[in-house]
DNA sequence: TGTACATCAGTGAACGCGCGTTCACTGATGTAC
DNA sequence: TGTACATCAGTGAACGCGCGTTCACTGATGTAC
């Protein structure tokens, strides 16, 4: 069942080192996330991308080994976009109220989120890349692991319990479900975003009383 | 921001007739599912299909116009298992105790649909397929707004309400969550299935009890 | 029951195309003196 | 400040390959009489 892993080049290959060089990688790191928007995941080249980008192949491969590079480095800066709206939001409510802080606040950073990757270009795109692309896929699950392990190395402290099995389920059930409803919510259905977030958000915080109702002790 | 429709043919084209050639059908789309899972949806092709199935391309030519067919084919395959799951799930429960007996066996309706899943070749990688592949997306959204529906009508009725855009706001996230709680579990990550479709179950139910709670009125 | 015929199913060969990739090269930029 | 040189950045041309797709064809299956 599990599939053979193609053994793909990932990383880049020379860094721009002068503007001239930053502006055609740039160039082509936007071309791309315009191109997924475009013609989709299934459809994007090499060819394709350096002429979105106004240059010559070669130039691509200057700094790219292949096309799942460059999609790599599409989802490497999203997923750590992401972090770092995690990170900045736990700092600022942990410090000043704790665990029950960040429960209360789960609907504003589901809206911070959501609003970064909407207005990255190809921000939907890519995450539906992540989820699906094999290449991509442990970008996705390595960002989910970080944030999931704070989420329980919290949980688990304010509830004076050991980050054990169960407590990264819970973990795990919060992370996945944040980002789906994110996803969701990035969808241009009939039904506005706010709302899905809102009433998203509020299940995830149902969740987490339960389990410290279930625990016995208050935060 | 809104993608261009590549306007791909996705209907098959003509229809198996005699016993060799449903043979023959069949093959094609158990070696799709097959290539799924060793190659993923990006390196697939009518030509690697057609000869992982043992046949020529011409061959796959006279069933299928193009590799979207096929997996379109194949997905909804998936999405037809899922949604008679879901039918006589919602038949059996639901005419033994009305929407309260529905919640409180969500985790049952999530266990049935994993394992189904999970047994159907390349259901996982279908799943996420449906996701990303833009002529597949229809599909899942047609799948889950069906069943979104069925859940609206249900809470809706039960709670002696309308089955306004609040209560389509419940049904989606539930739905949603729901097939996101199976694709996690899909995943063979360290922790088990069980634990995760357990948890996940409770949250939608908690989730339910809320809404109940709020609206006022018992079940 | 046999056979001639109609339809269904699959093949071999060929095509043009865009893909990924590499090469030796020209041009742009930075810097040592 | 000027210029020679080193390094960086991007080009034009070419390649082999697998892709999607179509054609006229052969072989298999079903059926009318």
């Amino acid at each position: 069942m599990s599939r053979i892993r193609p053994q793909v080049e990932l990383f880049e290959k020379n860094k721009p080192r002068q503007a001239r060089a930053k502006r055609t990688y740039d160039n082509i790191l936007l071309a791309a996330a315009e191109l997924l928007v475009e013609v989709g995941v299934e459809r994007i080249s090499t060819n394709l991308i350096a002429e979105h980008a106004g240059i010559t192949v070669p130039a691509l491969y200057r700094y790219f080994p292949n096309k799942y590079a460059v999609l790599y480095a599409l989802g490497a800066a999203l997923m750590d976009l992401q972090n770092q709206i995690f990170e900045s939001w736990q700092e600022r409510h942990f410090s000043a109220g704790g665990a029950g802080a960040l429960m209360e606040n789960i609907e504003e950073l589901l809206l911070e989120t959501h609003r970064a990757t909407r207005n990255q270009v190809g921000g939907h795109e890519i995450t539906q890349a992540l989820r699906a692309v094999q290449p991509l896929q442990e970008l996705r699950q390595q960002s989910h692991a970080l944030i999931g392990q704070r989420f329980c190395e919290v949980a688990a402290h304010a509830l004076g319990r050991e980050p054990d099995e169960e407590m990264t389920i819970h973990a795990t059930i919060t992370v996945d479900t944040f980002y789906s409803l994110v996803e969701l919510a990035l969808n241009d259905g009939p039904i506005p975003a706010e709302g899905l977030l809102r009433h998203g958000g509020r299940m995830i915080q149902l969740y987490w009383q339960d389990v410290i109702e279930q625990a016995g002790s208050p935060v």
